[in-house]
DNA sequence: TGACAAACCGACCGGTCGGTATGGAGGATG
DNA sequence: CATCCTCCATACCGACCGGTCGGTTTGTCA
């Protein structure tokens, strides 16, 4: 006997529905929410409109849904490279690594960045945003007071007011590098980013 | 007599493009290029689309124009604002000030970042664009290898790398304060950022 | 006053947008 | 076999997009 209205394995409902997150969340990543029309996701999926409002009740509700999951995909997946670090400095240090790693590997991970900022100014992810950014603020400032904690940070700096910078700094570079080379020298460039962090933050001898 | 061809002072058709051009260069700074429509703009203007195409060929072309003139309004007031201070590290702050000035005092200032990021996406603005954030990366570059001749600013950091960082923070906390704050907070951020920067270039004592 | 061009009007075009209505294939269930 | 529900295809909708076009108004100069 298998559960109860869903039928466990060969679920094609829930492999379409997965197909559909993955192939909007490419063409969001690449062409931004307005830049993607919902012709387009249908046609890159192989799928129909009628197949797509089946399982989503709208575009936006689409795109939410790709920013929610993207968004803890990412979370998660700095968390397991930060584990092995004691110093925070280090930490801080893996974080931008795993940024840039994340850009090269996936080609899907900017749409967390995209979206963000491109649904932000329409008002429609507010409140989950605000939440999103908060959350990368506070990480950064807890990196920041341990490592000022453990020497490895001068003590003049205020954390939180260096984390937001920092964060911020990160969302520039990438809409730089974006307009530049469309993302050709992210890892370049976050590179030089880490370098006047460290230097920034490095104790004076 | 006056000069052939152009009646100078009641020239309405030069009143009617400026016009339609300020109140493209608002709405493009409130709302994107894509968020603005030319039936917007045209309502705007109180004018219509036959006027509206007697002056430009096509909304890009608009959009592209609105940008280079206030691009261009941009650098001239950063460079008046610069003039009178005699330390480049003086100047580096009153260019952190002027920018937040800017964005108090004309609500379309920010066309010029706004359109920056979103025709890029769209490789309409690639050159111009590209122009346009080289020529800010290398007035920081000079700002800040100045203030280590004039002993400012520590000299283990790379200028170019500090100056690109900088400005491209200076981009993201343009795109956080809009999205968390409409920009409500941008001031308050970018003396943040002036905080954090000032104390990574400072030398040590 | 009349000719002429610059400036402007507003209806209209083809195309695309996000979204809807309807029906049918196919497996599970009685 | 009859029935129901899930899942998807097809055809279609009204709204709106950027852009065009024939025609009208306005100002200038002979």
């Amino acid at each position: 006997m298998q559960a109860r209205g869903a039928t466990a394995a060969t679920d094609r409902g829930e492999i379409s529905r997965r197909h559909i997150l993955n192939t909007a969340a490419l063409a969001f990543a690449e062409n931004g929410y307005n830049g993607v029309s919902l012709n387009d996701i249908v046609r890159d999926t192989g799928l129909t409109k009628g197949a797509f409002y089946f399982h989503f009740p709208s575009k936006e509700a689409l795109a939410l849904e790709v920013f929610g999951t993207k968004q803890l995909d990412w979370q998660a997946a700095i968390a397991e490279r930060l584990a092995p670090y004691e110093r925070a400095i280090d930490r801080l240090n893996a974080m931008l690594d795993c940024g840039c790693e994340m850009y090269e590997t996936d080609a899907s991970a900017r749409v967390v960045g995209r979206l963000c900022v491109e649904l932000s100014r329409e008002r429609k992810l507010a409140p989950r945003l605000t939440v999103y950014l908060k959350t990368w603020f506070e990480m950064v400032t807890d990196l920041i007071r341990a490592a000022q904690d453990e020497g490895d940070a001068r003590t003049d700096l205020d954390p939180r007011l260096s984390a937001e910078t920092i964060v911020s700094a990160f969302i520039g570079v990438e809409q730089v590098s974006d307009a530049l080379t469309e993302l050709g020298d992210f890892r370049a460039r976050i590179e030089k980013l880490r370098t006047f962090v460290m230097a920034a933050l490095r104790p004076c001898p």
